[in-house]
DNA sequence: TGGATAGCGTACGGTACCGTATGGAATTGT
DNA sequence: ACAATTCCATACGGTACCGTACGCTATCCA
C-alpha cells in the first residue's frame, strides 16, 4: 500500500504534484494562457489521458497551481524575513537583492505571470493580495525593528515591493552601464532612514 | 435581405485605424492573446472579411498596435515632461500621480498589457525599451534641473518609474486605509533630495 | 451606361485545444 | 491465481480561431 512508484522503473513519476510542477514552469514563460493540457502532456511524453486521471479538468490544475504558489510564497516570506536582531538593515538589502531580476530569474518570471493572471482572475487576485499583505507585514516589522514609526515603516515597505516588482517590468539593463550602481544607491535610499 | 449596419454613424468607423483602436481596447483587458480577429469583428458587428481587407493578417494588426502605442507614448512623454523652470518638483509629483492606478486606469491597463507582451516578444520588448529610455531621459532632465548630479538624477528616475509600475502590479488599496497618505509620503521621498 | 474598384459577407479547409468514453497493460489485494 | 484497481493510450465529438477563395453590392469614373 505504501510502495507506489518509487521503483524508478519504466514508469515516469507523474503524480499530481509532478503535473503541477511542470505547469508552473510553463506558467513562468508562457503565462496562464500557455498552460495547455495537451501541450503539458506532450512535454512530458504522455497523453492527456494521464492528466484527466489526476485532475478533474483544466480548472482543477489551475487552482492547484495557484494554491501551490501561494503556499510556497508564504513559507518563503517567513524564511526571508526573520532577521537576527541588529541585522535588519542587511536583511532588507538582501530582500531587495533577492527580487532583483539578475538572479532568481525563474522566481521573478513566476511572480510576474501570477500577477498578470491576477489582473483578469478574481481568485488569483485574492491570492496575490494575501501574499502581498504578508510580505508588507513582515517587511514592516523589519523597519519597525530599526526604529521607524509605524507609518514610515509601512510606507517604506510599500515602496520596497513596488520598486522591486516594477524594476522587473523594465528593461533597465540597457539604460546605462552603471545601472548596477544606481540600484545599489536606490536600495540604500529605500532602507535608510 | 440587404440588411447592413446602421447608417446612423457619421461615417464608417471601420478603416484601419478603427480596427487598431478597438484592438487596443481588447489588448488592455484581455492581453495580446485576446486580440482575436473574429472576436474583434463580432464586437464591431462585421465579419473578418472586413479585417482581411484592411490588414494582411493578424501579425499586421499586432505590429500596427505596437507602433501606435509607441508613437502615442513618445508624444505623451514630451507633453508630460516639459516643466516651466522652477516647477520641476511639481512636475515630478504630477508624473507619479498620472501613473497612479486610481485615475488613468485604462492607460495603466494598456501599459501593463504591453509589458506583459514584451516579456515574450522581442519586438514588443524593443519598443518598451525605447519608451522607457525616453521616459527615463526626460525625467532625468527634470531632476538635473533641480540641481541633482547626473548619477542621482538617473537613479531617482529609475526609482520613480519602477515604483509607479510596481505599484500598479500590487493590490495595495486594501493594504491599509491610509495607503493614500503612504503614497504621498513615498512620492516626496522620491522627488526630494 | 457599363466596367472597374472598394468594402464587406459567406463558405471552406485546416489547426489547436477541451473533455469524455473506452480499452488495455501493469500492479495490487485476497 | 484471479479479480480489482491504478495509470495511461486511443479515439471521438465539439469549439474557437486562422487564412483563403469567392461572391455580392454600392460607388466612382470614363
Amino acid at each position: 500500500m505504501t510502495m507506489k512508484r518509487e521503483k524508478s522503473g519504466p514508469r515516469s513519476p507523474l503524480d499530481r504534484s509532478g503535473w503541477i510542477e511542470a505547469a508552473i514552469e510553463v506558467l513562468a514563460d508562457q503565462g496562464v494562457q500557455g498552460m495547455r493540457i495537451e501541450v503539458l502532456a506532450k512535454n512530458f511524453g504522455v497523453t492527456k489521458g494521464s492528466f484527466y486521471w489526476h485532475f478533474k479538468d483544466r480548472q482543477d490544475l489551475v487552482n492547484a497551481v495557484l494554491q501551490t504558489w501561494k503556499d510556497g510564497r508564504i513559507r518563503d516570506i517567513h524564511k526571508q524575513s526573520v532577521a537576527t536582531p541588529g541585522q535588519e538593515r542587511e536583511q532588507l538589502l538582501h530582500l531587495i537583492d533577492v527580487y532583483g531580476a539578475t538572479r532568481n530569474r525563474k522566481g521573478i518570471s513566476i511572480e510576474l505571470a501570477v500577477r498578470e493572471w491576477a489582473r483578469r482572475d478574481a481568485e488569483a487576485a485574492a491570492v496575490v493580495e494575501e501574499v502581498d499583505t504578508w510580505r508588507l507585514e513582515c517587511t514592516r516589522r523589519l523597519f519597525v525593528a530599526r526604529g521607524l514609526c509605524e507609518d514610515e515603516a509601512k510606507s517604506r515597505s510599500l515602496l520596497l515591493y513596488a520598486y522591486v516588482f516594477g524594476q522587473s517590468l523594465m528593461a533597465c539593463e540597457r539604460y546605462d552601464p552603471m545601472v548596477g550602481d544606481f540600484k545599489r544607491w536606490i536600495a540604500e535610499l529605500i532602507v535608510s532612514p
